[in-house]
RNA sequence: GGCUCCAUGGUCAAGCGGUUAAGACGUAGCCCUCUCAAGGCUGAAUCAGGGGUUCGAUUCCCCUUGGAGUCACCA
């Protein structure tokens, strides 16, 4: 039998790495096995649709190479596959009918008031936490009341009969057999009042008549399966195999949401993460492969992924991990792309003409994530205020006194120097270092110092003189000498 | 609060009765080095507690504790 999975989004917003990662999870059961994959959008609840939702739906999915087989814009026989287009068939309500004939399901006629009266506070140390069980008030109705109500036009629900007695047991690949007892199953809505199925209700028919065989969800949905497993018996279909994902929580592991802000794959994207790097992050949540590999293309992912190693216990969400894949991301990338992201960046801090490619190259190893640039070279755009205290150094063995020494000597070479290639550079500074028999470090420091007005830089004294050329390092080095004058003059005073 | 699930270092995790309890991130130190990175090496840090079962429990069972999810005409 050939495997079917389904990644049924709800057209809200943005989407947090939780739904990314059900999406994942979803595409590479199915693909593992070379099976179908399909996107359904799940859009009964017309007050949450926001405007757009559904671009960034699509435009996660063909970002992060999560290709469906069928869907909305690719029909695969199974059509429609917006579940409002469904409603507009009238689908659900057929089979919610059905239900009712059967006795799985009956109409509700209680309105707001009395459905409130329902409603149950319970203490749940702070917060209050309203609770509801519907009394089955209506189940009573006979069937003339019914068609009387009906014929009136008195708004109702359909809802789902569950039985006060006995205990149902579904079963889940990770989770394993769950038993409840009867009389926790509320007896939910199928149909809302404005015709709609319920999320829970579409749900069981779509995947049903979309033939789907492995159903991949959230673990928030757990406690909702039982229901559902009523739901297909009562229709008398094949139950899907259910695999509940743990959550992914933050740092307080609690469930992420939309509400945590910055957790979306947007947000990542904004923040500027690689989506390959995301996609891979987020399969490590919750799953890992038999080896000690970490880092996976999406190929990889579907060659390697086994859904019976899905963990069973929530994960949480390690920004610094994502960080540190991330520049594992970078490093790897070739030079097109690297400057294609690379250089926009640059470009935002250093108006002057350097060579922003050698820029480049200098951040590549020292950043995760692209905006990590700024901070790095905004002294080649200018120098930037500095203490001179910055020039004595212990381990270098450097001080104002031998600093400024070394700038007053090295400013004629390089004055008369015309090579400003880092080898010319090199050759420059280190004929002098030897000429004056002195460390490395006593002649390096003082000219990044002089040269940069930062305590550490991308790169060393070459690299930057010859990015910055001749004029800038000129102008730089004699700005350290007037400071450290000054300096040594003010400490010889006192 | 009811119900359900979960429990290996700070985090992601391997383990599926006998191991010196992997590996990765982070962290500490060292090496390299003109700084910062990168790279290399080394270290610290985990089986929540209590009962069983067993020759032997991180592993199986029970309880306790802790955490989470859920309890909508939202998905």
């Amino acid at each position: 039998m050939k495997i079917r999975t389904r990644f049924a989004p709800s057209p809200t917003g943005r989407m947090h790495v939780g739904n990314l990662r059900t999406a994942l999870y979803s595409y590479l059961i199915a693909k593992h096995e070379g099976g179908d994959f399909l996107l359904r959008i799940e859009d009964t609840d017309q007050e949450r649709f926001v405007e757009g939702a559904l671009d960034i739906i699509y435009r996660t999915m063909a970002g992060t190479g999560l290709i469906h087989d069928e869907g909305p814009d690719k029909d695969g026989g199974c059509g429609p596959y917006v579940q409002s287009e469904r409603q507009a068939q009238g689908l659900y309500m057929k089979y919610a009918k059905e239900l009712v004939e059967k006795g799985e399901a009956y109409y509700c006629f209680c309105d707001e008031e009395r459905l409130a009266s329902l409603k149950t506070k319970v203490s749940d140390d702070d917060d209050a936490v309203v609770i509801s069980h519907y009394d089955k008030h209506c189940l009573s109705l006979s069937k003339e009341e019914v068609e009387a109500k009906l014929a009136a036009g008195v708004p109702y629900v359909i809802r789902q009969n569950n039985p006060t007695e006995g205990t149902t047991t579904f079963h889940d690949v990770i989770y394993g057999d769950i038993t409840v007892d009867n009389s926790e199953l509320d007896d939910m809505i199928l149909i809302k009042s404005d015709g709609f199925p319920t999320y829970n209700f579409a749900n069981v028919v779509d995947d049903h008549l979309m033939n789907i065989t492995h159903v991949v969800r959230g673990k928030e949905y757990l406690s909702s399966a039982p229901k559902y497993n009523r739901l297909y018996e009562a229709f008398g279909w094949e139950i899907p195999t259910y695999i509940h994902c743990p959550l992914i929580t933050n740092e307080e592991h609690k469930k992420l949401s939309k509400r945590s802000g910055h957790s979306s794959y947007e947000d990542l994207l904004e923040q500027g993460f690689l989506t390959e790097a995301i996609v891979n992050y987020v399969a490590l949540l919750g799953w890992s492969p038999s080896d000690n590999e970490e880092i996976f293309s999406l190929e990889e992912l579907v060659e390697k992924f086994d859904y019976t190693r899905i963990n069973k216990s929530s994960a949480v969400f390690d920004v610094p991990k994502l960080r540190w894949m991330n520049g594992e991301y970078i490093k790897k990338m070739d030079n097109d792309a690297y400057y294609e992201k690379a250089l926009p960046v640059i470009k935002e801090v250093v108006t002057k003409d350097y060579d922003l490619i050698k820029i480049a190259d200098l951040v590549k190893t020292r950043i995760e994530v692209f905006p990590d640039i700024k901070d790095l070279i905004d002294f080649f755009e200018e120098l930037p205020e500095y203490d001179v205290a910055m020039y004595t150094h212990k381990k270098m063995k450097t001080n104002s006194e031998n600093s400024l020494e070394v700038l007053k000597e090295v400013l004629p070479l390089f004055e008369a120097n015309d090579d400003y290639s880092r080898e010319g550079i090199e050759k420059l500074l280190m004929d002098y270092i030897h000429a004056k028999e002195i460390k490395n470090g006593q002649g390096l420091w003082p000219v990044r110092c002089a040269v940069s007005g930062k305590q550490s830089t991308p790169g060393g004294a070459y690299e930057i003189c010859e990015i910055i050329g001749k004029d800038e390092t000129i102008k730089r080095i004699k700005k350290g000498i007037e400071m450290l004058n000054t300096a040594c003059e003010a400490a010889k005073e006192q």
